[in-house]
DNA sequence: AGCAGTGTTGAGAACGTTCTCAATCGACTT
DNA sequence: AAGTCGATTGAGAACGTTCTCAACACTGCT
């Protein structure tokens, strides 16, 4: 007994999903037709093309992702390699590069598979299942994955750093072009006692190479540096702060100060507000990074903009080149900084 | 003539990937051992899984994903869906929402497949690709796409708004009660003459939420409502510093504004220090959203929070319950926002 | 009429797993 | 000693594509 109000639709009582074999029997061709038509192959005839294309889309048939990987070994997915969690306040940068990824990778068809591995193991077992086709790889992830990544032979670039002898393509900002360009601006004003607040350990490439810059400006100067000159904090509000009551209880007081990124700028702004040290008359602030909300922040701050959407789309072409040709040359690209002069420095005022 | 000093691999000649053949025959088990023993599963003898991994380790053996995910019809892949790129600034409540499902999928091993697709085709034509195995939804998506996926018979969970009829699980923030919360604790400060700068349209459902708390707190206090109490513009910075303009030149000047985002908030900062209105003092500045920089701003803002990393949490978990038993009934959350006194805000000064 | 060349299509294997189901192995019961 | 039962394993099909290669249909030429 069948109910006779059921539709007419073939295997109504099992819901399989339909098949490019659904499709080339209904269609009367071969599956390997089905194939050539799903991916717009020139090969087939406009007429079969259309008739198929027709069952494709009365059906609402959709090639099984899975399937073709197998067979073609082409995931049509790029990995973004990334360490713990994103957090779109500290990780500007990296959200910047995902979204030029995307930007860059979705008009080809690719999707983007996000790769927040906690182990070295996890990233590397990624690179073997088949999963994604080439990935970008954080600066952060360490030369000992690195190599790992390498030998299994697969398509990537890492994005904001380089990675010494290591054979891997890169893009890189010059963190140290930046720091010099933006130290020279303040000697320009006049200012010769400058304070850096860092973040991180020297040992930290971005750190080392902004450090570098620094000393190359001062050193260019004729101004000797004291260990006075550079404090050691992290990137955070908390560090501008604290090493800001400090900075700014000096006397004679520095008249300028470059802070490694915005929230220890922030930090320090807030501790010139309570003391009643006018920036930028009485104090010139300056940061690197130039994430978005500078803009938010009264004064705005000067600050070196480091590229990394740019940086993303270049690592993102070259991924795209690396996996239309794997024997595509190892490339190493270095982006150049920005400094934008706004409202946080002037000119040296002498009481 | 061949190469004396070629490594003595075997089948040094093709590069071809290790497969649980391979690892069968050389543990001397079947392959549905091997598939037993790297899935974990109870049922092989110890002794057995030890030699099998064994060679696992010594190979690097990964099993294939795109063939597991054949076979099996599950791939381990989540994906977030949202309309456009992701702007780390203006979304950050997408990005919490990627922190959220990225935390609680990773230790189930689940991987994440972000979806930026332009077209309702695209995000519709992922969901029958068998490459995802359920979907946490953007609130900007609209019903029609809503009720296309729908029909796919997909795990899936809407994020940041209800879905009206539609037969799907969402979890959502209560707008209104943020809003008519936030009202009210300024007129329990006294202010009465209070102005709202709305972003969007009301046809969008957050606006529409937000004005109607806005409106039920004021008519509770018996305060009637003029065109000139809601002013709308868009949800930037731009909006909040033109339509500051025009507020803050009104006699009597109102005593609060209430910003529909942390963007026009900082617009508005800008213009009243420039006019030399006291914050908050002179003016009760208050904002919705509660992104993570509200502490990057002087003074740092009132605002009502919006838990969007707690939705996410919550949608992943219900995702997650859905996908381990389909037959889940539909579940449908929503969150209580909470408002964070900061110093933008203060007691009416009567002059 | 036969043939080469080009354009279009089909048959069937292959990709590397997982799944189903039956076979085997022991230990234990009767 | 035969039978029963649970634990462990293997054989082989199946998943839904793409790929290889051969077949076929034309066209134009000799």
């Amino acid at each position: 007994m069948h109910n006779v109000n059921a539709p007419a639709t073939p295997a109504a009582h099992s819901a399989r999903r339909v098949s490019s074999r659904d499709i080339a029997r209904l269609a009367g061709v071969s599956t390997a037709t089905v194939s050539l038509v799903v991916r717009g192959s020139p090969l087939v005839k406009e007429a079969t093309r259309e008739r198929v294309q027709a069952i494709i889309d009365q059906t609402g048939y959709q090639s099984h992702a899975a399937a073709a990987a197998l067979r073609s070994s082409h995931s049509n997915t790029l990995g973004y390699l990334v360490p713990e969690i994103i957090d779109p306040v500290k990780d500007s940068f990296r959200h910047q590069v995902l979204s030029a990824l995307t930007t860059r990778a979705h008009p080809e068809n690719y999707h983007i598979l996000l790769d927040t591995g906690m182990s070295a193991n996890h990233h590397a077992a990624l690179f073997n299942s088949g999963r994604i086709d080439g990935a970008l790889i954080d600066w952060v992830l360490d030369d000992a994955l690195l190599s790992k990544l390498i030998r299994r032979q697969m398509p990537m670039v890492l994005v904001g750093r380089d990675a010494g002898d290591l054979p891997i393509s890169w893009v890189r900002v010059d963190e140290r072009s930046g720091m010099c360009q933006l130290t020279r601006y303040l000697l320009d004003l006049g200012h010769r006692d400058i304070v850096v607040i860092t973040g991180g350990v020297e040992s930290n490439a971005v750190v080392h190479e902004r450090l570098a810059g620094f000393r190359q400006a001062m050193e260019a100067a004729g101004i000797g540096l004291t260990p006075q000159t550079m404090l050691w904090g992290d990137f955070t509000y908390e560090t501008g702060y604290m090493l800001g009551q400090q900075v700014l209880a000096r006397y004679p007081r520095p008249t300028a100060v470059l802070a490694f990124n915005e929230g220890i700028a922030v930090g320090l702004l807030k501790v010139a507000r309570s003391l009643g040290v006018r920036v930028p008359q009485d104090l010139a602030i300056a940061t690197v990074d130039d994430s978005p909300w500078v803009h938010y922040i009264s004064p705005e701050l000067t600050s070196v903009h480091i590229p990394m959407y740019a940086a993303g789309l270049q690592a993102a072409e070259m991924l795209l080149a690396q996996i239309a040709d794997p024997t595509t040359a190892i490339q190493q690209v270095t982006l150049a900084p920005t400094l934008f002069v706004r409202e946080s420095t002037g000119p040296l005022m002498t009481k």
